[in-house]
DNA sequence: TAGGCCATCTGGTCCT
DNA sequence: AGGACCAGATGGCCTA
């Protein structure tokens, strides 16, 4: 592509152009590999241009110097004869002075267009981090993560709305709603709703299960082998971090390794970014924040209450609260004391107040 | 190799 | 007039 590109000499004078303004950028799309692909996409939209319709003349019409005063009477007729009749202003005769002109309006055009869409993807990325899945290294789509955002927004909102505590499996069914079967399974794979894990853990103390099937692992197969996010996959990028990494091994989840206050040196690498996301831990159907790296009793306290999806043996104090998973808050006894105080969390969360009214709720 | 996702270019439209 | 926004087109990359 870069030898065609050099080779040409019609398509130096754009390129040379273009990269004077990617060296004056700052963006972060000055790195070297974005600046192969600018330079790549400008040779291709000036190959493309040749074939698209208006490339070199539509919106050029608000030219003012004299030599546009010339208007080209042959566009009433089509100029190639066979070029289909364009509607709109009639075209002006492109002057090399006008070419030029045209051609650097289009490069800041084009970099101001970058540049929107590097803000857009920022704030997409900004919200990957809030929502209730998020890895580094496996991004959610751009509409995966809208999608996504938006069951969030609506799964607080309804639990703001009925003012009942949230079932877990309806929280998740409602994550889940409209996602892709990939995205589903990474953010169950995220809630750490391990399909084993799950079954084994719905046991009531005595021994009873119950809301078994309440989730339904065949409308949303967890798939632990599909997750490749770092810190819910085992065997994702590096097998042997992944491997080594017991709770990794185990499956534990986002909310184990950030909120569960185990401190796990682990999740330091490089590979696994500290996730952002809401730092809600499903505590008996009980939606709480959880405080990360606290040893106070408080929250020990309360982190022994919190439910962990996995419970990994030994990882976890086995108590019989880590094993609820129903909707009933009576049916564990788990009482939002439990629940670790609003004000002892994450309060540089950008969703305080949500989380501010939920807990005002929790804590009634 | 097909399909999904993405970045970029581009021209049109709207707004200030 | 210029910038923001939008949608279509295109090509690259990745994965099943």
């Amino acid at each position: 592509m870069l030898t065609r590109l050099f080779s040409d000499p019609s398509l130096l004078p754009d390129v040379q152009k273009y990269s004077g303004w990617a060296e004056d950028s700052d963006e972060e799309d000055s790195k070297m590999k974005d600046d192969d692909q600018d330079i790549q996409d400008d040779e291709g939209s000036e190959l493309r241009g040749s074939s698209r319709t208006h490339s070199e003349h539509a919106g050029e019409d608000d030219e003012d110097d004299d030599e546009d005063e010339v208007e080209e009477e042959e566009d009433e007729e089509g100029i190639e004869g066979d070029m289909p009749k364009k509607r709109g202003p009639k075209k002006r005769k492109m002057t090399p002075a006008r070419v030029e002109r045209t051609k650097v309006r289009r490069t800041k055009a084009n970099a101001r267009e970058r540049t929107r869409m590097h803000d857009l993807n920022s704030a997409l990325d900004n919200l990957r981090k809030v929502v209730p899945c998020y890895s580094k290294t496996q991004k959610l789509s751009k509409i995966e993560t809208l999608r996504l955002a938006k069951n969030y927004i609506w799964a607080l909102s309804e639990i703001l709305r009925s003012g009942k505590r949230p079932d877990v499996v309806a929280y998740v069914q409602t994550l889940c709603k409209g996602l892709s079967q990939p995205t589903t399974n990474l953010v169950a794979g995220c809630l750490q709703l391990n399909s084993r894990n799950f079954l084994t853990e719905q046991q009531c103390p005595d021994g009873s299960r119950y809301a078994s099937g309440s989730f339904s692992m065949h409308s949303y197969p967890y798939q632990c082998a599909r997750l490749s996010s770092p810190h819910c996959q085992p065997g994702s990028g590096s097998a042997s971090n992944s491997n080594s990494h017991p709770l990794r091994t185990h499956g534990y989840s986002t909310y184990d390794s950030v909120y569960g206050g185990s401190g796990s040196p682990e999740y330091n690498s490089p590979e696994y970014e500290a996730p952002l996301s809401p730092p809600l831990c499903v505590n008996n159907g009980n939606f709480s924040l959880k405080q990360q790296g606290s040893a106070s009793p408080e929250n020990e306290k309360a982190y022994h209450y919190s439910m962990h999806y996995s419970g990994l043996p030994g990882s976890r104090p086995p108590g019989p609260h880590n094993l609820v998973f129903g909707s009933s808050g009576a049916r564990s006894g788990i009482h939002s004391e439990n629940v670790v105080p609003y004000h002892d969390m994450h309060l540089h969360h950008e969703r305080a107040p949500v989380y501010d009214e939920l807990n005002a709720f929790f804590h009634n």
